[in-house]
DNA sequence: GTCGCCGTCGTACCCCGGTACTACCCGCCA
DNA sequence: TGGCGGGTAGTACCGGGGTACGACGGCGAC
């Protein structure tokens, strides 16, 4: 069950959102804030696993209440939900350590999907300013072709297969390995079968090991 | 009407797209390729609004495809699809100028209202991508040109006592929680503690999860 | 042809990791 | 004086991770 703190300075716009919210069976609304200081102290006590936050609110505004709540390092995500799509707060929003930002004339689905999606840990952002972000910074995105040292040049990885060298980088992305097999669309025997592997092979004693080989070897990097 | 393109190596795999896409009264299937060549040469005959483009075929694979059909001037958006979420087919997708970029396990309507912004000029970016994206290059936006953060006061590390940091560490040298107890001199009852009230604090699901943002936090560093 | 590697899948078993709770001691401070 | 955060410790439970098997189809090398 999602637990959502709704915080918008009208009361009628968080009506509907409770209204939407409820008619799902994964979701409850644990409470409703009017401001932004109404919102971390709310959000200090009930711990929702989402803020769906306003960015216009009298007293403290929402990108604020945001930098807060983030801060607290409590594992309430914020999702930012604004009327203007070209508002200048979404980058600030976004750096303030938001996991999403969406626009309030998303569809109804799009934002459940949305604070489903912030609720696992993912971030969603406005396809409108998703557009903006990347046409900025497509350029400057990491490439994957002229990495200098090849990790499958390693010696330590080198008797991995390519499939192997594959599990091995999810693993290292924190999947269990029943994520692993249902992304992968595999049994979960043949995803145990390729870690004993790998462990066998790099003489890794567990997953964790193996982890921290895969950042050695540069097989994945820090983001 | 929005007309698309889908291109896959699977036929079953476009056979499921189709379905999906005919049933909507706003789109129309205006063709199917199997590899990159195909997808180049139809959609300079077809000019559809939105080329559904998996990466993983044989002959030219989707991101070289991508690169030269945006690179044609054509309005066709190029939408990607994959099973996989590995970070490098991601960026080199988005650097090769597509419009979005899912995996293949969301929700057919996630799926479809992808389509629906690529074909309006926006773009999408799959939640579990944009996460990744927004850690690495929120403190990058538009208007920050802030310093880099010291990594032992990053935000999500800022809740952890100095015992707790400490614990993280041999963690993610590979320590077992009887190793960390004995080494440190503690009960492994004690070292359970910390551990569970460390991932509590990070939002961590296991120790790989916690391993991983020692590693994105710098607290640890490739060797 | 057949041998071996690779990728896939299955069963059975055990142990570590993680959770949930309680508890005690200490230093700090309002 | 009491409360609070931090560090330590204990018990009990259960699920996932890892191990040890065996098995089979595809496929390239010899």
């Amino acid at each position: 069950m999602t637990t959502v703190l709704i915080v918008d300075d009208q009361p009628m716009q968080r009506f509907g959102f409770r209204m939407l919210l409820e008619s799902q069976d994964d979701m409850t609304v644990a409470g409703e804030a009017g401001n932004g200081s109404e919102a971390i102290r709310m959000t200090a006590e009930l711990h929702p696993d989402v803020v769906l936050m306003d960015i216009r609110m009298p007293g403290l505004d929402g990108i604020e209440a945001t930098r807060r709540i983030v801060a607290s390092g409590d594992r309430t995500r914020v999702l930012i939900l604004t009327t203007f799509d070209l508002d200048e707060y979404a980058y600030d929003g976004l750096r303030a350590g938001a996991s999403g930002f969406l626009i309030k004339d998303a569809l109804p689905e799009e934002l459940l999907s949305g604070i489903r999606a912030v609720a696992s840990g993912d971030a969603v952002v406005a396809p409108s300013l998703t557009r903006r972000l990347l046409d900025t910074y497509a350029d400057h995105l990491p490439t994957s072709g002229s990495s200098p040292a090849d990790p499958a040049d390693d010696p330590r990885l080198a008797s991995l297969t390519e499939r192997e060298r594959e599990i091995l980088t999810v693993i290292s992305q924190g999947w269990t390995n029943a994520e692993i097999s249902s992304r992968l669309h595999l049994a979960e025997s043949t995803v145990k079968t390729h870690v004993g592997r790998i462990l066998a092979k790099t003489g890794a004693r567990d997953r964790v090991q193996a982890v921290i080989l895969a950042y050695d070897t540069r097989l994945v990097r820090p983001s």
